[in-house]
Parts: structure tokens; C-alpha cells; sequence
DNA sequence: GCTGTTGTGTTTACGGTATATACAGTTGGT
DNA sequence: ACCAACTGTATATACCGTAAACACAACAGC
């Protein structure tokens, strides 16, 4: 990859923010001032509407002017508060992590608590779909709701005796399968999902021979719902993983 | 915008695009005209280009002017080619899968065939990071390129003997740990990295008796290096919780 | 050969985006 | 009271995707 600089999302890149200045706003470390007008607004409020408009009309909605619209306010009154639109799509994720799982129900079990977080991180995404792509590419700021989750998920795993290097990989593993499996359902309209499965079975018909073991597992009903949950049955198998290594079966 | 349409990738969406069209498109099914000038160009050529430019500045820099500048073409000579940007990324996510993985050498071993098609996967998405980004939304449409990388991963999960249902969640579970391990290292730049590391640790330290758990995992040497790779790490959990769903382990 | 149809690439234009800059009004510290 | 600091606004720039109208090129049928 040569240089640096190839950058995926939609965000920030090539405007070297103050990377200072960022983390103290995520953290709310930003001393305010005393003179001139009381401001309107906050951060943490216009991430909360831009957070509104996401949930509601999608990532692609969050516009500066559109925020801005929520408050009655213009769009430039908005960078009194955030240094730009990258920086409000942290805010934004900060923002939904607000409320970090309380794991203390599963305390000393620690495939319970795995499971916990899990369906708690996933409910996240699946209430938040947009914040899947928001997190698509490598975020270097981290908020402090983001490091309590983070936490979290190292203080469920501690009782597995791994070192926490391999307790990061299991939980680098976790975090995998539950965005795979909110991708799956991010943004679902049933009609138009089935048109496509429609149109893309067709032409998969088509060409059958190119295609054999997909073929034979959709005639086994590999993409029919089968009425187990996919989180519990991808963490089924990673905790069964993870437990062999703990009691070094080989 | 009532029910559906709450999308979060910063394409396609509200403009109900012919499905059957995108499919054509990216099956190469669409007959060619006879009459008229020769056509400069092709979706595919075209998407090679946009490829070419994501992988060296990044997906932002692909715009429909900046691809069609490389031919010497006006912008709007691509919509001859492509209905418009969205399909254009498809395209190039097609693209990139042109090359699919050879398991014959993993012949009937299905933990090595899994292997190799996940280090072909995380090899793909290191080639190319803009891939995350650009199918961090759900996509409809699958290339045959696209359903051959299934097909393939369907192959090498055959000999478990596993219902084709669970073959695709193990499969999920595969491509979440590849995707999850390609965004920890997608773009990355040693020296912001680093920066950014040090400020956060900062921020860490000075609030440590929030993150109890973090903290101890950071002094226990969490995030260095260990010396062992992370998607072998991941893939032997996963396989080993497989091999005990397979062996009936209870 | 000619003519008409069809497909090509271009130009222009519109509405949207992020955001830099210059400004006018408000407030508190002095 | 004054000034410095801070607020929100208006304006302007440079992009973006793409709709529409156009001029030209090449084959089909005559």
C-alpha cells in the first residue's frame, strides 16, 4: 500500500484534523469559555438530532444543512460546535453507545457474559443500521462509551485465564460475527429483498453448472430461515473454541 | 419516506433503480447493439479504472468525472456504460473478485479449504481497502464473481457433513472474523497510528479507574504484537468449535 | 449510393454536498 | 463603558451525481 493515505469512507482523509482536539471533544474535555453569547446549541444535542435523522432516513440524510434545519439554525452554526461532519459521525457513534451492557448478571460466567455483550452490541446495530457503515473504515478516535464497551467486553472474558492478547482476538471474533450478522439485516425491505432473491436464484438457475455446491445448498435450504438464531449459533461455536483453548485440548 | 428506505451507504438507494437491468449488467448479459458508433469503452474497463484509483487514493477519489478523466472522456460519457454510481461500485466489487481462490489443493480437508479461502479473502480486502467501505451496506446484486467466492466457500464446508443452513453460519462466522480483522489494518499509516495510540493511552490513563478491565489488558500487552497471526488465531477457534459441532462434542 | 434509426460522446444546467471567509450581534471581564 | 471573545449568519467556492438537449457516427434497409 505505498504511501499513505487510502482512505475508504466517506469521511475526513486528507485534512489532518487536530487529532488533540478531537479526542477532547469525544471526551467532553474542552474547557468553555465565559464571555460572549451563551451558545444555542451542544455537541452531544446536535449529535443526538443528526442521530434522529439517521435513524430515520439513513446515513446518507445526515447532512450538515439538514442537522443545522432540526435546531433552526443555519448550517455554519453547526461548526461552532464540531469541527466538521467526520468529527459529528463520531459524536454519532459515541452517542449510541451511550448506555454500555451491564454484564454484572453473568458475573464470573464468562460465555454468559460473552453472550450478553453480543446481543447487546448486535440490538446496537440493528437499532442504529446506519452506524455499520459509519464504522466501516477505521476509526482513530475513541470516545470514552466506546472504550467502556471495550471494557466490558475484556472484563467478560478475564475469567477465561487467556492471556489478553488472546482474549483481544476472541473478542476481535465477536465483534466480526455480529457485524456480519447485522449487515444481513441492516436495512431489510422485505418486498425488494425478495424480488431480488427472485431475480438472483433465476439467473443462478441459469447457470448451475458454474455453481455446484451453492446450488446444492440452496436446494438443501441453506438461506431458509431454519428457526435457530445466528448469534447464538456463530458464539455456540466461537465459545466452544475459545473453551477448548482454555482447557488445552488439543 | 415512510416505511422502507432507511439505507446507510452514500449510494443508490431512493431511486428504484431496474433490478433486472443491475443483474444484466453484472452478468455481462446484455446484448450489444449493432448499429451506431463503436462504444470507447466498457462497464468493465470502466470499472477497472475506478478500481485502479480506489486503491491508490482511496473510494472517495472516485467520482465519475476523475474516472471518466482517465479515458479523456466527459463524465457523462459513462452513463452510456453504467446507470450510475452505485453500479459502478458494484461493479468494481466484482471486479476485484475476479480471481477466485483455488482450494483443490485443500481437497476434502475442509479446515485447510477454509483456511486458504479466508486468507484469500483477508488477502483481498488488504489489496484493497476501500472494498470494506464499499460493501459495509447490504448489496442486493451479486456478480458471478461474487457467487463464485460462495460457491467456493460452500465447497470447502461440504465435507463437515454439517446441514447446508449451518454451512452458512459458519460462513458468516468466517467472513466476519476476515472483515473484522481487514478493518483493524485498513488503512493504515504507522506514524498517525502511532499519534493517535499515544493521545488515546493518554486520555486512558488519566481515566483508568473507569476502564478497570482495559487497563489491565493494555498492561498485560494486549494490543502488541504477539508474533501470532490473528486470522489464524481466529480461524483455529472457529474451526475447532465447528469440529466439536461435527464430532457431536456435547 | 442514400436515408433514417440508433447509439455515441459533449455541453450545459440543476440541486445537492462540505466548508472557508467575512461579517454583525451579544455577552462578560475589566 | 469598553473591548475581547464568542455567537450565529450570509456569501462564496469547489466539488458531487445526474437530467436534458444536442451534434456526430455508423449500420440497416432501400
Amino acid at each position: 500500500m505505498a504511501g499513505r493515505n487510502a482512505r475508504s469512507g466517506k469521511e475526513q482523509q486528507d485534512k489532518p484534523r487536530d487529532p488533540q482536539a478531537v479526542l477532547a471533544l469525544l471526551w467532553g474535555e474542552q474547557e468553555q469559555p465565559t464571555r460572549g453569547p451563551k451558545p444555542t446549541l451542544s455537541p452531544q444535542r446536535i449529535a443526538a438530532a443528526a442521530v434522529e435523522l439517521a435513524d430515520a432516513q439513513g446515513l446518507d440524510a445526515v447532512s450538515m444543512s439538514k442537522v443545522a434545519a432540526e435546531f433552526g439554525v443555519s448550517a455554519m452554526a453547526l461548526y461552532r460546535y464540531v469541527p466538521g461532519k467526520a468529527e459529528l459521525v463520531e459524536l454519532m457513534i459515541e452517542s449510541v453507545l451511550a448506555e454500555v451492557p451491564d454484564l454484572s448478571a453473568a458475573e464470573g460466567d464468562w460465555r454468559a457474559a460473552t453472550r450478553l455483550w453480543a446481543r447487546r452490541c448486535l440490538d446496537l446495530y440493528r437499532a442504529h443500521p446506519w452506524a455499520l457503515a459509519a464504522t466501516a473504515m477505521r476509526r482513530q478516535a475513541m470516545g470514552p462509551h466506546q472504550l467502556r464497551w471495550l471494557d466490558a467486553a475484556h472484563a467478560a472474558l478475564e475469567p477465561t485465564g487467556l492471556p489478553a492478547a488472546q482474549r483481544h482476538q476472541v473478542f476481535v471474533l465477536v465483534v466480526g460475527l455480529v457485524r456480519s450478522l447485522a449487515q444481513q439485516t441492516a436495512d431489510f425491505d422485505a418486498d425488494q429483498d425478495r424480488e431480488w432473491n427472485r431475480l438472483t436464484a433465476e439467473v443462478l438457475r441459469r447457470h448451475a453448472d458454474r455453481f455446484p455446491a451453492l446450488t446444492r445448498a440452496i436446494a438443501e435450504g441453506a438461506f431458509e430461515p431454519d428457526g435457530t438464531d445466528p448469534l447464538d449459533f456463530g458464539l455456540d461455536r466461537i465459545l466452544d473454541g475459545v473453551e477448548a483453548l482454555v482447557a488445552g485440548r488439543p
